[in-house]
RNA sequence: GCGGGUAUAGCUUAGUGGUAAAGCCCUAGCCUUCCAAGCUAGUUAUGUGGGUUCGAUUCCCACUACCCGCUCCA
């Protein structure tokens, strides 16, 4: 993709959504309502492709290793988790907006400023009588001209004008005060103008448990979770005494989580909903580093897995100054999405910091006993974080291609393929009988349908010729499809009765295979 | 959140102040012995709500959604 210019990926990311949705991947949510912005759903095959996906990083994760033990924790969670957590005190930025460039800033962010702020209370236009009432202040740094200040604030006042013919520089400033500030960040570094007061946006979605309960009553606020680790680390006690792992061991989640974001973009990449999959592996603080290292590697040995191959992922050393403060290590992998290279999944070293600030808030010992050494200590925690709608996107993206195929008589046309991995592939096999018109062909196409089914996912057609069967199995992504011929039917001498052809997606390769090897041959490759 | 753009059938696009057009897809039938064949028939659309008008898909306003650029992404 790195080869196509910005255009071209854009008009590919339109042939994906436009393929998305002919095929039943992607809808918008309500779409017939004028859609939710921001949300969206999951046609069959999308489900089919994301089903597979979770599935596969269970049975690695979970279901395959000793030391890690699934949770299904509650969307609903309790105020009290949230606000030990941080997620209610600063799960948000205060932002300030630049009241002359309408630019947003974090608050945080910006640098402090010393000068000499001009305060105006409002401007007037002598020759038409306007005038306007508004506080606006400029900040006039050592070494700049106050003729700023003035210039500065007209543009201000200038934006209520309802005659745009009035030049800003024909305004009378109204009210001047001169005031010295230090350290300030109450002015737009870029032009001094006054900026507005910090408002904290909170993206976690916000309701009331109980059917009669009082908006107004403080105590029976929920929220949805902003993120499923929480009731990792709310359970881990229950975990530790019911399951008897022991260090290092790791709490996995596959789940939805909800942010109130300002603004969703680059189709299902941010959502409001999204559906995570996340370990918190716990260990002695000795081990925390080397873990997060090893699970950089298997991580990324997943994504090779499922047909995200390393060369398209980039891996992020989140530098200090950009980590929580209470990450010692923290990579990012990214992935070279058609509309920019975005993160996928988040690998962080998180120290002790959650056990910790619940074992504060609860009052209650979140520790662990050690046998061994007789030491008891609190468990920290690595967590590979990990994106699943931006995964099945990456899925959909990477799978997607064009080739150009000639056909006998020289003709040319382009051929499109979803190359999914057949590991995670929405429909693993296609039956096709040659002809429909032919009882026979199309009852042993059954036959074999109905010997598969409780296999894998099967998809039965008969429709049409079967070269756009073909094809419409390619713009699926399915593996491999299996004709019933006259071969089949032993029409063609006794060797080839009871063999189908089975023709392979990426190569269009047929080979002939007997029906009793069919069920092996294809789970071997979809394991 | 700011600025710009877009909205006609499942998809891609035409067009018009007065009966909305095509290709592809899809469905049914016929035909068809391996890579989107052919024939016949058929379903489906002006994002939502107002305004102007005898009449609005077209002009105006608002809303919603999507796309692009900023911003943001704890």
């Amino acid at each position: 993709m790195s080869e196509f210019t910005s255009e071209k990926k854009a008009i590919l990311m339109e042939k994906i959504v436009s393929l998305c949705k002919r095929r039943g991947f992607i809808f918008q949510s309500a779409e017939v309502y004028g859609g939710l912005n921001g949300c969206w759903d999951y046609g069959p095959l999308g489900t089919e492709l994301k089903r597979n996906l979770k599935e596969y990083w269970w049975r690695k994760n979970v279901q395959e290793r000793e030391d890690i033990v699934g949770l299904d924790g509650s969307i609903l969670t309790h105020q009290a988790v949230l606000k030990a957590s941080g997620h209610v005190g600063g799960f948000s930025d205060p932002m300030c907006d630049c009241l002359l460039s309408k630019a947003r800033l974090r608050a945080d962010q910006i640098p402090p400023q010393s000068g000499t702020a001009h305060w105006y209370t409002g401007a007037t236009h002598a020759e038409s009588g306007w005038s306007t009432s508004h506080d606006f202040a400029v900040l006039i740094q050592a070494g700049e001209g106050e003729a700023k200040a003035r210039k500065t604030a007209q543009q201000y006042f200038a934006q209520f004008l309802s005659d745009k013919q009035i030049s800003p520089k024909t305004l009378e400033l109204v009210g001047e005060r001169l005031e010295s500030v230090v350290d300030s960040t109450r002015f737009n570094p870029e032009n001094g103008s006054l900026l507005t007061e910090p408002r904290a946006f909170n993206l976690m979605f916000k309701t009331h448990v109980g059917a009669s309960s009082d908006e107004s009553d403080e105590s029976t606020v929920a929220y949805l979770r902003p993120e499923t680790a929480q009731s990792i680390f709310a359970q881990f006690k229950n975990v530790l005494d019911s399951s008897r792992v022991k260090l290092p061991f790791g709490i996995a989640q596959i789940g939805k989580s909800f942010r109130n974001e300002i603004n969703p973009r680059n189709y299902t990449f941010r959502s409001r909903e999204f559906e995570q999959m996340e370990i918190e592996y716990f260990c002695r603080p000795e081990d925390g580093l080397r873990l997060t290292d090893e699970w950089l590697e298997r991580r990324l040995t997943f994504y090779e897995e499922i047909g995200i191959p390393r060369d398209r992922l980039h891996i992020v050393d989140i530098p200090e100054d950009e980590r929580a403060f209470y990450s010692q290590k923290t990579y990012d992998i990214e992935f070279e999405f058609p509309f920019g290279i975005q993160e996928l999944e988040g690998v962080a070293y998180r120290g002790d910091y959650d056990l910790s600030v619940h074992q504060k808030a609860t009052g209650k010992s979140f520790e662990y006993f050690d046998e061994e050494t007789k030491e008891k200590l609190l468990a920290h925690v690595v967590e590979p974080s990990a994106g699943c709608d931006r995964t099945v996107l990456a899925l959909i993206c990477q799978a997607y291609d064009e080739e150009t195929v000639t056909d006998e008589k020289g003709k040319e046309e382009t051929r499109v393929v979803m190359r999914f991995s057949p590991r995670i592939a929405p429909i693993k096999v296609a039956i096709l009988p040659l002809l429909k018109n032919k009882p026979e062909l199309v009852a042993k196409a059954r036959e074999i349908h109905q010997m598969l089914t409780p296999y894998m996912t099967t998809f039965y057609d008969e429709s049409a010729a079967i070269g756009r069967r073909y094809r419409r199995q390619d713009e699926v992504g399915t593996p491999w499809c299996v004709t019933v011929d006259f071969e089949t039917l032993g029409e063609k001498g006794d060797e080839w009765k009871d063999t189908v052809t089975i023709r392979e997606r990426d190569s269009m390769r047929q080979e002939r295979i007997a029906i009793t090897e069919l069920r092996n041959y294809l789970l071997d490759r979809i394991h």
